[in-house]
DNA sequence: GAGCACTGC
């Protein structure tokens, strides 16, 4: 129910669309609904009542009432109930003020300050070795080759003069594998390595995890010597001093909660920053408040030559270096110069696709002027298929099968990698290439090996795709966004870039995400470009005109402005910042006002902050527990209501990803799949608790690979749902919610096996996000959980 | 007739 909102809206009660329509035209009629609404300055009407009747037979509410209070899911801190250890640190959270608190945190051991001589003198001999040891050598004049070590002297010489440090430098110049190994190695050579604890964040738990392992291999050491990394539920540490830790964004985040100076850590670097995520968004401002009471602590800004002034007026106009990177050079094509070189005519008969009227004139108003611009500089006959509105994008097919052909036609080898927005055009395409209609598709289609990329196909976790293509193949890898950062495939030489993709918006008046296709950003294009040139000289071809990119915006938008916020204010208030307001003021971009009252009103709803905004006793086990505040609330009631198994099966899944993968036309067997692990309930939800259920029997009778490959499951999700599963029933247990700290023990599951009971937990999570089907037709009422 | 991408001591 949490997803495919725009489905539901098709099938609501109110629904008006005109009769008479098939197929695609009813897609088409309900996009353009969307963009009239979208347009229009107008409140738009839901069509879905979202409140729906719920009636309850008499008595239950009181009978629940009088369950809940032999718990303790209290609204006041002086409840009987309460377990006393927690009520006192309830107690004392709430009886200071942030001063007060970061007096405390103050007073408790620093214990990194305290400097070991017998360790500094140890880690000195050690470094000597080190330096004289014939593999570290070798790997140190590789290092050298990169332009980061070109600076080192001016680095750690910044380093040591300002406390915050931004870097800018490109994909290759090394700035993440390099710097925290100068300045670790500087701390060291300078006989106070015990006081040096460097920790580096990443936006991805995959880099985390590469840049450790490659840092380690350049040290001459395995991981969790010197460098370790840690991410959720899955760590290997280094040392405790004179170490670097590379970490997720979110661990930082969340370690923040026990040690809100982060008087662990010495040196601080915030990686990727230009990505603006919400994570590194939110750690610079919690930044601008830790420093003034952290004269010691270094912070090192690292970012890619993205709007990089905004980080350094953020940061009072701190010191800048710029690395050069090491990318080989690639030349730009666009669609006009592509039209130029295939000489492909797009097929203006069949007008099936067109578009709404207002997006062709606006084609129009976009192309003409450019079109008189360069009218010397292309054939007519170029100019002419410019004109037509769907020359963009990929809402031709075709063309690009066309171009990739005139690719292998005329270029020499490499592989290919086409940008597409999403499932339904890598799917389309493949189908082109697989199945071409024209004589030189039909050539080249043994000669092509492609990989269709995109997070719910396998090949993401296959090693297949990173493989050179055997000899008289040529790769094609069509890929969504995941290619431009996610997944890095080191030969490609030729991009391919529709200038699609697709975005979410988040729509507060409904609490609803939604997805959009969309053009891409000026960032995108420059990093999709730079995804050619990873080895050799390469090409790429963007598929819009120059026109086109002249429209384009300079960024993404950073995705706070995208976002609900309730899990942050939440956090913020465990580290007594009480007013949410005042401290998304600070940020580079402040979300509106109306979205944080929105969230503030949520988080009330809920009951996890009383009516003057304060933290309530729930309010701060959600804090700590990692999900989202109402997901978190729906396991805690899970916990009351003795029935954890299950609900975190759907906790975990809703706030991770599915286990499910669709393979390319496998769509029908998948589905089969999904139907036999419902097993009638109705529900996806408790369709993944079964396939969890499934999977363990399977691991028992080490059948798990098979079970996996037969049901279309990802065994890595499989194993991080159950890694969380466990984490929630951990936690819950240490809250005093459980007796034990299995999720499977008997007594946190003596309802586990009654299914109105789930619906109506999960239902109550997911409140009020919530829609009701009724049928108009005779068949049987059918219900979503 | 449906699926941009990430992430949490």
């Amino acid at each position: 129910m949490h997803r495919g909102n725009k489905s539901q809206g098709r099938s609501g009660k109110n629904c008006s669309r005109p009769p008479g329509l098939k197929g695609r035209d009813i897609g088409m009629y309900y996009r353009n609904l969307a963009r009239q609404r979208k347009n229009s300055d107008t409140k738009y009407e839901p069509k879905i009542n979202l409140s729906c009747d719920v009636s309850v037979p008499p008595g239950v509410i009181e009978r629940v009432n009088e369950y809940m209070d032999q718990f303790k899911v209290a609204r006041e801190a002086r409840n009987k109930h309460l377990d006393e250890d927690f009520q006192q640190k309830f107690h004392h959270m709430l009886s200071m003020n942030f001063d007060g608190f970061i007096e405390e945190t103050k007073k408790q051991n620093q214990d990194l300050n305290l400097k070991n001589r017998s360790l500094d003198a140890h880690l000195l001999d050690k470094q000597k070795e080190l330096f004289q040891n014939v593999d570290f050598r070798a790997r140190y004049e590789d290092r050298m080759k990169l332009p980061t070590m070109g600076h080192a002297a001016e680095i750690i010489n910044a380093v040591d003069k300002n406390q915050v440090l931004l870097i800018v430098g490109s994909t290759g110049c090394g700035k993440t594998t390099q710097v925290p190994q100068l300045l670790l190695d500087d701390c060291i050579a300078k006989g106070i390595g015990s006081t040096c604890r460097i920790v580096c964040t990443q936006p991805r738990r995959i880099s985390a995890i590469t840049v450790a392992e490659r840092v380690s291999y350049e040290r001459v050491e395995t991981i969790g010597h010197s460098v370790g990394y840690q991410i959720r539920l899955e760590s290997r540490k280094p040392r405790e001093r004179a170490s670097i830790t590379y970490c997720t964004t979110g661990v930082l985040l969340q370690q923040l909660q026990s040690d809100p100076l982060l008087r662990s850590v010495s040196v601080l670097l915030l990686d990727e920053i230009h990505e603006r995520s919400i994570e590194t968004d939110l750690l610079m401002a919690l930044l601008k408040i830790i420093l003034p009471h952290r004269p010691t602590l270094k912070v090192i800004l690292m970012s890619a030559t993205v709007r990089e002034e905004d980080f350094c007026n953020y940061f009072n106009r701190c010191p800048m270096f710029r690395i050069e990177g090491v990318m080989h050079p690639v030349e730009v094509f666009y669609l006009e110069d592509v039209l130029a070189m295939t000489g492909y005519q797009f097929d203006c008969r069949s007008n099936k696709r067109s578009r709404p009227r207002l997006d062709q004139s606006d084609h129009r108003i976009m192309i003409e002027p450019y079109i008189r611009q360069v009218r010397d500089k292309y054939d007519s006959k170029v100019l002419e298929q410019l004109r037509v509105p769907h020359s963009e994008g990929c809402e031709d097919i075709e063309f690009i099968a066309s171009l990739i052909y005139y690719i292998c036609n005329n270029k020499s080898d490499g592989a290919i990698l086409v940008f597409v927005p999403g499932f339904s055009k890598i799917s389309q395409l493949h189908n082109t290439l697989k199945n071409p209609r024209s004589p030189l598709g039909q050539r080249w289609r043994n000669h092509l090996l492609i990989f269709p990329l995109h997070a719910m196909l396998p090949s993401v976790e296959q090693q297949s795709v990173f493989r050179p293509a055997p000899k008289g193949k040529r790769k094609v890898i069509i890929s969504t966004i995941i290619a431009e950062t996610s997944v890095t495939i080191d030969d490609v030489v030729y991009v391919i870039n529709t200038g699609r993709t697709k975005v979410t918006d988040y729509d507060i008046e409904t609490n609803i995400q939604s997805l959009e296709e969309c053009w891409v950003t000026h960032a995108n294009t420059q990093q999709r470009k730079g995804r050619a040139g990873r080895v050799q000289p390469g090409v790429c071809y963007n598929l819009f005109s120059r026109a086109r990119e002249a429209l384009m915006s300079e960024v993404p938008t950073p995705e706070i402005l995208r976002c609900k916020l309730e899990a942050i204010i939440l956090s913020l208030k465990v580290l007594h910042i009480d007013d949410p307001y005042a401290l998304f003021e600070t940020m580079i971009d402040p979300p509106v006002q109306r979205t944080v009252s929105t969230a503030i009103n949520l988080l009330k709803r809920i009951e996890a902050l009383d009516i003057d905004g304060k933290l309530t006793p729930l309010g701060m086990h959600l804090a700590k527990l990692p999900i989202d505040p109402q997901v978190g609330k729906m396991i805690l009631i899970s916990a009351l209501f003795r029935c954890v198994d299950p609900i975190t099966s759907v906790a975990a899944a809703l706030s991770y990803k599915n286990p499910f993968y669709t393979p390319l036309g496998q769509e029908q067997r998948v589905d089969q799949a999904k139907r036999r692990m419902a097993q009638g309930m109705h529900s996806d939800h408790l369709m993944i608790h079964n396939t969890i259920c499934n999977y363990r029997e399977s691991v028992e009778n080490h059948r798990d690979r098979d079970f996996c490959y037969n049901n279309f499951l990802s065994h890595m999700t499989l194993q991080q749902l159950e890694r969380m599963k466990s984490q929630f029933s951990e936690l819950l247990s240490n809250y005093k919610f459980l007796n034990s700290t299995n999720c499977l023990d008997h007594s946190s599951n003596i309802n586990s096996g009654k299914i109105p009971l789930l619906r109506a937990i999960i239902g109550g999570g997911l409140y009020p996000n919530m829609a009701h089907l009724r049928t108009t037709n005779k068949k049987s009422c059918s219900r979503d959980s």
